[in-house]
DNA sequence: ACTTGACCTCAAGTTGGCTTGAATTCGCAG
DNA sequence: CTGCGAATTCAAGCCAACTTGAGGTCAAGT
């Protein structure tokens, strides 16, 4: 059985030690066993690690990823909430995008005043429409 | 012309005035002057609160965000900066929908466990080589 | 002319996500 | 078996981004 002590996963992960002993107490991570008091991980804390930083990336708490990833490996959460995260995500994609086409407009278009440009009232129509993502999703 | 109170601004974008005067000390927004001591804004505010708004989904930090806006309303950063903030945009927008695809997956995938499943598989292959937004582009 | 309620300032407090430091403890190469 | 470097725990510290509270000001409606 393949066994990574802590800096090996630190060094392949780019995770430092202290975030790892973090994430554990967080419940995101555990090792697999020890050696003396020395923690010992096993391949898939990788793979876990790189879906907590896509997790980070997208904006979710260390609680909110915590559940998502569950204890066990499978989440700890019903398939239609999981399926509203997606939809989050997915108006939240649709968010970057057009803050990607604003930046790359206003990088460009040479107008004095970007509020007379028409594209740029085009790009800003659609982004008021876009509101942010309010954390709080459908209790029940 | 016309002109709303803190009150007005914060009830039309749901961002609280206690931010609205913390964004202002982080140099992000500015009245348009004052009546008495009340900050009067322009409309243009609600504009820029939008774009913040966006800033912080793409998890740039105030400052950054401060940069991109400019104090006037015209970016303070060179068309090449700007190009490679979009293009960074670009590969986050990648990870998110990938995480987008992943939580789609779990949700419906019924494979005792992900790890053996071919299309969890190929996300994952994926996600390895989507590196995090690593804050430092280079200086030059 | 009052009262009311929305605004003001400034300092201090809070939360999340880590990092740092001091004081040990261990596994393993020599 | 000794010594070194990598790990350990635990408490405290740090930064960003706000929020809260106390105490004060002011414009406007009745």
């Amino acid at each position: 059985m393949k066994v990574l002590d802590i800096g090996k996963v630190a060094a392949q992960s780019g995770v430092p030690p202290s975030t790892l002993r973090y994430y554990e107490e967080q419940g995101l991570i555990a090792p697999i066993g020890r050696k003396g008091l020395r923690r010992q991980y096993g391949p898939q804390t990788l793979l876990r690690l790189t879906l907590i930083s896509m997790g980070k990336t997208a904006g979710f708490s260390l609680p909110e990823i915590a559940q998502m990833l569950g204890a066990d490996g499978r989440p700890d959460l019903p398939r239609d909430e999981l399926h509203a995260r997606a939809d989050d995500l997915g108006r939240q994609i649709r968010r970057l995008q057009l803050l990607q086409d604003t930046l790359r407009h206003v990088a460009d278009c040479p107008a004095p005043s970007h509020l007379d440009c028409p594209s740029f009232q085009k790009l800003m129509r659609q982004a008021e429409r876009t509101s942010a993502r309010g954390g709080k999703r459908a209790s029940r």
